[in-house]
DNA sequence: ATGTCTCCTAAGAGGAGA
């Protein structure tokens, strides 16, 4: 079983591109943030031609997160229950015997902002959803883009970026807390090139200059972790015209059936 | 280095968010 996750920042602007990364990599289930579309303006006929599944939670300009599969989500759910929130950020579906979340953490723009403190909440929450999760859940994905580099190998300037955005220290700590609950970061389960990144700015040619951060992360339950075969950033898209500003994280799983066969 | 991209309102640029 092959799980993905990618911020789009606008489905319907990268459609072409996220319809062309299903034909390509074939993925059991994608993970999809910054959609910045109302659920009812989903494309969901041209997924639908591809044989996939949607659960979809949108929202206008904002956010909006989905889950496209080969085979149909059991026990969809959206949001963080318990949490009010008119943002729609997580979506949850259940795919043989795995449960897979998509999350889109806010960015939290900066540490004197009101969105830093929200996203501080907001941290708080997951954590106690997923720890619920987890009890129901023993076999659980949680992917998508976190808005936190876990560590300083995660940054192309860690100097520059101390004590800032999405690098701070309670950031990292919010992060550390998820994984304490029993998750591990995939991507570091396996040998990864030095200076991996799934986001880079669109300003100051930073794809091209490899001037990035590791904010998008596939996080896998201990039950689940023997079963983690890979896991890798897919850069390509990064490389397209008009792209999205964050790579696809990918990852594979072994020993379990495929909900489609 | 206020850089780049998307989407909104609202009718042409400008603001918000990332």
């Amino acid at each position: 079983m092959k799980i993905a996750t990618w911020n789009v920042n606008s489905v319907n602007v990268r459609l072409e591109q996220v319809l062309a990364w299903l034909r390509a990599h074939a993925p059991d289930v994608l993970c999809l943030q910054e959609l910045k579309c109302e659920t009812e303006r989903f494309p969901l006929a041209a997924v639908q031609d591809l044989g996939y599944s949607a659960l979809v939670a949108g929202q206008k300009t904002y956010n909006g997160v989905a889950l496209l599969s080969r085979s149909p989500g059991l026990e969809p759910l959206a949001g963080i229950p318990g949490f009010e929130d008119v943002q729609q950020r997580v979506i949850a579906g259940t795919y043989g015997d795995i449960r897979v979340i998509s999350v889109y953490c806010p960015n939290g723009e900066s540490l004197a902002s009101d969105k830093y403190a929200y996203k501080l909440r907001w941290f708080a929450a997951l954590r106690q959803y997923l720890a619920s999760e987890l009890r129901r859940h023993p076999r659980l994905v949680v992917a998508g883009d976190f808005n936190v580099a876990p560590e300083d190998r995660d940054v192309y300037d860690p100097v520059a970026w101390k004590g800032e955005v999405l690098c701070s220290e309670p950031e990292r700590a919010a992060f550390g807390a998820l994984l304490s609950e029993g998750l591990k970061d995939g991507f570091r389960l396996f040998e990864q090139a030095e200076r991996s990144y799934s986001w880079w700015h669109y300003r100051m040619n930073a794809f091209k200059r490899n001037m990035g951060l590791r904010i998008d992360h596939i996080l896998v339950s201990e039950a689940l972790g023997p079963r983690c075969s890979a896991c890798a950033i897919d850069k390509a898209p990064r490389a397209a015209e008009r792209p999205s500003d964050h790579a696809p994280v990918y990852a594979e799983f072994s020993g379990s059936s495929s909900p489609s066969s």
